[in-house]
DNA sequence: ATACTCATGTAAGCTGTTACATGATTCT
DNA sequence: AGAATCATGTAACAGCTTACATGAGTAT
C-alpha cells in the first residue's frame, strides 16, 4: 500500500489513533483547540484526508447515524498504527515553517520614524498576546496517562509569553534611546541581559 | 491601481526600497541570508512577481546586461513608497504561521515508550540547533543606519536558544522521571522554574 | 575543461484556505 | 420560530515549492 503521506495524514492518524474512535467534526474540535497553535486543519482538508485513508487501508470507517444525521466513524488499522509508530520513531527531518509578517515589518523599519517603529514593536506584542490568549483559553485537562498534550500547551504559552517579554523589552530600548539588543563588545552569542 | 498585495510584495518592496537591492537574484540571495528564517521566497515566486510589482507601476526596471549577461535592475516608484510605507505602519493583523512537525510528535508521544519520547524530544532539539546554527552563520554587518536587520537576526538566535534549552529541560525531567514542567498546584500560569 | 556562480525565467504540482451547499438536531 | 450546533462535503482559488531550462561569465 503506498500512498502518499503528509504530516497532515498522520494528524488524523494521531487523532484517531491515540484519542480513540473520532469522526471528522470532533477531529476539527479538537484540532481547533491543541494543535492548531503549531499544526492547523481545515474541514476542506479533513473529510477528503480521511476518505483518502480509508481507500489506502490505514483507516476504518463505519457510518453511525444519530437519528437522520449522517455521521461517519473512524478507527485506524493495524496498518495505519504502524504508519503512525513510524512516523513518531523516524528521526528524519520534520518540516519547520514558520512565517511572520509582523517580523518582516521589523526587518524594514529603519525606514521609519521612532515612534512609528515602536508601534510596529507593539502591533507584534499585541499579536502574540492574542495568540497567548487563545492558547490560555484551550487550556487541556491535565491526565496523567496524557501528559503530553499539556506539554505542548505550556509549551505554546512559555513560548509567546517569551516572545511578549522580547517586545516589551525591545519597547523600552527604543523609548528609552538605547542602542537595542546590543552585545558587548564583538561577542554575538553571548545570552542576552534582561 | 489596484493590486493584489500579499507579504510577498512587500517583502520585495522593502528589500529594494529600504535594502538597495536591485536585480531578482541578489534579492534571493540576501533573503537566504536574513528574512529566510521568518518569510521565505523561491525565484519562482520572485521573478513572476517582480514583473508583477512593474505592471503594477510600484517597480520601475531598467535593463543593465553585463557583458552578454542580461541584467534587471529595479527600483520603487513613488507609488511604491507609499505602498510599502502604508504596510508598515498599517496597524492591521498580519499573518502569523507556524508548523511544526516536531511539537505535533511530541503532542502525539503518550503512545510511545520513554526511551521513545526522549527521542521525539532530542530530534526536535537537533532540529532547533540546526536553525540556530544556520542563523549564526548568516551574521549581520552591524550597522547603526540598519539596526532592525540585526534585531531580528537576535530575535531568531534568541529564540531558538530558548526553544533548545526548553527540550534540554524536558528531556532530563523526562530522563530523571519528574513529571515534565508540571506547574504547582492550580497555578498554570506561574512562570517555569528553570 | 569543467565546475561554479550570476542571472532569469517557466511549468507542474502540492498543500491548504475560503466560501459555499446541504440537511438534521438541539437549544432558547 | 429561529438560532446555534452537529455533520459532511465540494469547488475555486491562492500561494508556494520543485524541478527544470537557458545561457553567460569566472575561477580552478
Amino acid at each position: 500500500m503506498t500512498t502518499r503521506l503528509t504530516a497532515t495524514t498522520h494528524l488524523l492518524l494521531g487523532m484517531i489513533g491515540v484519542k480513540g474512535r473520532r469522526t471528522g467534526y470532533e477531529i476539527k474540535r479538537l484540532v481547533d483547540v491543541s494543535t492548531r497553535f503549531f499544526w492547523a486543519a481545515s474541514p476542506g482538508q479533513i473529510y477528503p484526508e480521511l476518505k483518502r485513508l480509508e481507500d489506502a487501508g490505514l483507516l476504518t470507517r463505519s457510518p453511525q447515524p444519530q437519528g437522520g444525521r449522517q455521521r461517519n466513524v473512524y478507527t485506524v488499522t493495524d496498518e495505519g498504527e504502524q504508519v503512525l509508530h513510524q512516523w513518531l520513531t523516524a528521526g528524519d527531518a520534520s518540516t519547520f515553517e514558520f512565517r511572520n509578517e509582523g517580523l518582516l515589518k521589523l526587518f524594514f523599519a529603519d525606514a521609519l520614524t521612532l515612534e512609528e517603529q515602536i508601534e510596529v514593536v507593539r502591533a507584534m506584542r499585541a499579536q502574540n498576546e492574542a495568540a497567548l490568549d487563545g492558547i490560555r483559553k484551550a487550556t487541556p485537562p491535565f491526565r496523567p496517562d496524557r501528559k503530553f498534550g499539556y506539554i505542548t500547551w505550556r509549551y505554546g504559552l512559555d513560548l509567546h509569553g517569551w516572545v511578549v517579554d522580547w517586545c516589551k523589552q525591545l519597547e523600552s530600548d527604543l523609548i528609552e534611546g538605547r542602542t537595542p539588543l546590543q552585545a558587548e563588545g564583538t561577542d554575538l552569542d553571548a545570552e542576552r541581559t534582561r
